[in-house]
DNA sequence: CATGAATGAGAATTCATTCAT
DNA sequence: CATGAATGAATTCTCATTCAT
């Protein structure tokens, strides 16, 4: 399908100028922005460039396209996130079944916090998943579960353990996307939340028993 | 977020001569080509009214606009597939075990058999999906899956239905959809809907035994 | 200005079989609703056959373009209005002061009452106005007024009594049709006229000593 | 009637550079060229934008649609003609008469002398009318108006006023304006502005006495 | 660095009109 | 007579992007 022309993401300059910093975060603002308030069909160079004051000009100065902005907001946000489930991961204290409870509720809590934003960037993003770029965003993610799966279903061919991490994450993201792309929310996303760990957890035998920190 | 202007989703006019209805099958032919093939972005009238070897204000004969011409298309291979899911459904000898895995497996078999237009499809239909129209759809879609579950579940509160409806309908499709987005095929893909079933099949206590056939 | 391209204002064939005597009737309605209702901009050939409940192709059966089929509606009008003015002017027994306050009176009342219709056809008939048949139509309202001021300011010369036709002729409608786009009406209206024929009778002299009859 | 869908009629961008100027100016020229000589029908966006010889985007960079365009001539000619008139009736040292026969003299020859471009204009505003903007632009002249019968006819009534104002200001312009539709000229426009004049001097009894001027 | 200005290409939609049956 | 179908040519407006200053 779509064979969407690749583009290239690599941001143009990063300017170190004080000058540049703020005018490529005034972009990602209104970027960010516009993708939540008014949707991906307003997401346009021009009108980015509108909202956040500065000349188009100055907008591919930073950014070879509109696409390259879209996977830098995009990857903000991933990181920003990797980086919470990284630390909820790590903590050993808890058993794995506790560990992947406050997963899924994480995952649809930082789904339905933003809904409109990520719904959005969801739809924009569309014209950028088959680059190496993203892919290699959604390998990082990958790489987090495998370690999560590891540690609480213990030991597993490479085959399986491919498998489940994929199976796993495809589970809780596609469902956490849709319930709230419906604007699910409140009580009844908190039982979907817990049924849906419920189901993983009775699934893959996934241990109540706490991980000894390591010393 | 995105407030798509509403469309009026309602064809014009129907053809009755013989040669009208070569022109709309051309014009739906050729939607369904470049949606598959060249991706959502290129979902364009024009594209389509060139590509099917028609004028474009032909094209506006039939169709008051591209949306109506998209939900044609959906609303054709949704009433398509919900008459396969029915037939299966009804097959009142197998158990609701049995009937549940064969209907996530029709379902993730429908999905990655047209991966290409069917993610086409979903994505170009976000501007139609809050019309009256697009929603009495998914509607049906949900009435169907409702009454599967009291049979297959036995008699619960009105809540409880509603719930687990809705749960099991975006777990289902929202896994399906995102595999097959991902291009996830053969072994794999049974695997995973196999492993969705036996989920869904140990959560919900879908039973193994036969109903009677209705005398 | 405007060299709008001059177009045939002569009807096809006015056709004397019932059947053709309906469905232009049907035209002729659905063009003056439309006219009224929504204004000239959707006085488009299409729309009126639509509204007509008539093939398009019909239309251009008794119309050779849809500025004929305004002329035909502009004509009969007119040569309903005409028909009125006459009488109203030809009643001899009243003096002529009498008969211009009534002209003016019956002008603006015309004109008012179906201000939307009126402004709509003098909008639309932009198009018309140099054609010869458009011109003839208005040379006929001329002679009848010049009928009328020869006889109500008696005997005077070819020159004089050409622009006081004008003059009057000009300053009657003009203010008519104007102070009707600006939706003047009721009390307001009458008023105007009242003043507007006071003025036209004091400046020409026009008498009140009745005509005799013709014997 | 005609429920004109009412746009924004606010210039975009104002320019400040140079080559900017020249483009606007060249958009107003050409627009002005093309509703002089080829009537309100051939004034589109494409037309004007190709005439001035700018690309159509760039037309769109100056002004919203087309009637902000039309809008912008039609008040930069108010403006201009508003001016002389203000001057017109400002001169106190001659009598209210000959002030009012000066005014309506002026009145006539503004319209005479760019006909085509003013019926044009007038057709084409038709677009325009109700908006505010359109609207203040006429309240102005109606203020100025108002001014001058209050000094020429002495204290009245607010009603009175009213109505003489709305009155003797539909007589002048609904007259020019048609007179100069019909390519009126010469000797016979003038005699037509003179009895005009004449017959609202008398009417109105305006006086003849030169007001002093104010210390 | 930043801005003002410009533009080729294309999208959605409409209109008057013709032709074959 | 009448209709179903078709279409060339416009029209309005937007978008991503570049270039000179």
């Amino acid at each position: 399908m779509a064979v969407a022309r690749k583009r290239n993401l690599v941001p143009k300059k990063l300017g170190k100028q004080q000058r540049a910093k703020a005018t490529v975060e005034a972009i990602v603002e209104a970027a960010t922005y516009i993708l939540e308030k008014k949707g991906p069909s307003s997401f346009t160079a021009n009108k980015v460039a509108e909202k956040a004051g500065v000349n188009i000009a100055s907008f591919y100065q930073y950014f070879p396209n509109k696409e390259a902005l879209l996977f830098h907001i995009v990857k903000s946000t991933w990181d920003h996130n990797l980086g919470k489930f990284e630390q909820n991961i790590k903590l050993r204290v808890e058993n794995p079944a506790q560990r992947m409870r406050s997963l899924v509720r994480e995952f649809f809590m930082i789904e339905a916090a933003e809904a409109d934003l990520r719904q959005a960037l969801r739809i924009a993003s569309v014209d950028i998943k088959d680059t190496k770029e993203y892919r290699a965003l959604m390998a990082a993610g990958a790489v987090m579960m495998r370690d999560f799966i590891v540690e609480a279903m213990g030991p597993q061919s490479a085959a399986d353990l491919d498998f489940n991490t994929r199976f796993i994450g495809l589970l809780i993201t596609s469902f956490a996307e849709r319930t709230t792309d419906e604007r699910t929310s409140g009580a009844e996303l908190i039982r979907q939340a817990n049924m849906l760990s419920e189901m993983v957890i009775a699934q893959f035998g996934i241990g109540t028993k706490a991980n000894k920190r390591r010393p």
